[in-house]
DNA sequence: CATAGATTTCTGTAAATACAGAAATAAGGA
DNA sequence: TCCTTATTTCTGTATTTACAGAAATCTATG
């Protein structure tokens, strides 16, 4: 890892750490944290020597960057590379992040839990009605944790950063109790 | 998997392959989808014959949800044997593991923003300037998520629910501009 | 305190994933 | 069209992770 400030590598590492708890490919993100840094855009070959990783790794993290939606090629014109930007404003990212992965992986979950308790039908015998039970408990959550996504999806930013900056304040107001 | 009517397979498969994708190991995540859709208490032997996995991946993979905090041991009076139970409520459920991944993950990143933007220091290029402040961007997002998630483990879940529920709710009550 | 049953730890293997380097392909300019 | 340079795909290897089976340890009860 040449050419990089110490506070700059430190940050990367611990992105890319990050990423592997959260089933991201390492060198993915520690690209995205290198392309979320830097005000100017690079190139692949850039990349390589920055991070110290093979070209073709390069090549193949990118392009799943751009799969997520939070990287974009630019071309400069007089110059034949590709070169690459991130997404810089952090609530943007954070948006495009969690709206792939509703799609990627709570949406799949929906139509499973669905298919699962329509499959149990009527269950006879008191287990399977649990477990049913269960599946639809399970449902109910994923259709509250969609839904509430979706509605934040249409606020514009500001309005959702006050949601959850307000949290409690909003318990107040709605009269709800708090502990 | 035997003894499990097709759509407990259904579900526990999937749950499997869900857990996979955010970093939990697959049998750890089937162990629990299975616990959490029974009923009655089952011991390791029961585990092992209805998930047709080793008795000693059975045992790590406990250990590994009793860290976790959503499984529990349970003696019963005249067996020797350890049986196991999942925490059924899907909100307690989904709270715990929220609490999880932020110790392990959200707090360890908090610290490693803050370090991170402290070696930076007073940057002496707009290179480093403009990704120190990248930098503080983050940490302000990732401090808000941390705030909110912190007053939300202090509201009792009907509040919780409700502020979920109400999204585009709370967003008119407050006058905040809605698309 | 011995023993049978239960659980955990250890060790080796298998499978999956990550990644480098080479080869192939594509694309722009002479 | 040919050549140069950039990019992607392919292939093999290394690393990591998952997991089974055996051995060792622990624990309740006679």
């Amino acid at each position: 890892m040449t050419g990089l400030p110490p506070f700059a590598q430190n940050f990367i590492l611990h992105w890319g750490e990050m990423g592997t708890k959260w089933g991201i490919n390492r060198t993915v993100a520690q690209i995205h944290a290198l392309l979320f840094i830097s005000e100017e855009l690079l190139n692949a070959e850039g990349i390589c020597n920055r991070l110290g990783v093979a070209r073709s790794n390069v090549s193949n993290s990118l392009k799943e960057l751009q799969n997520w939606g939070i990287v974009n090629v630019v071309h400069l014109p007089g110059d034949r590379r590709d070169h690459f930007e991130s997404v810089k404003d952090v609530y943007e990212l954070f948006r495009i992040i969690a709206t792939e992965r509703k799609r990627r992986e709570i949406d799949p979950t929906l139509r499973n839990l669905r298919k699962s308790a329509d499959e149990a039908g009527e269950p006879n015998n008191p287990a399977d009605a649990y477990a049913k039970g269960q599946l639809e408990d399970l449902l109910g959550f994923f259709e509250m944790i969609s839904d509430f996504y979706e509605k934040m999806d249409r606020m514009p930013t500001e309005s959702a950063v006050k949601i959850f900056r307000m949290g409690d304040k909003i318990a107040k107001t709605l009269g709800v109790i708090t502990k």
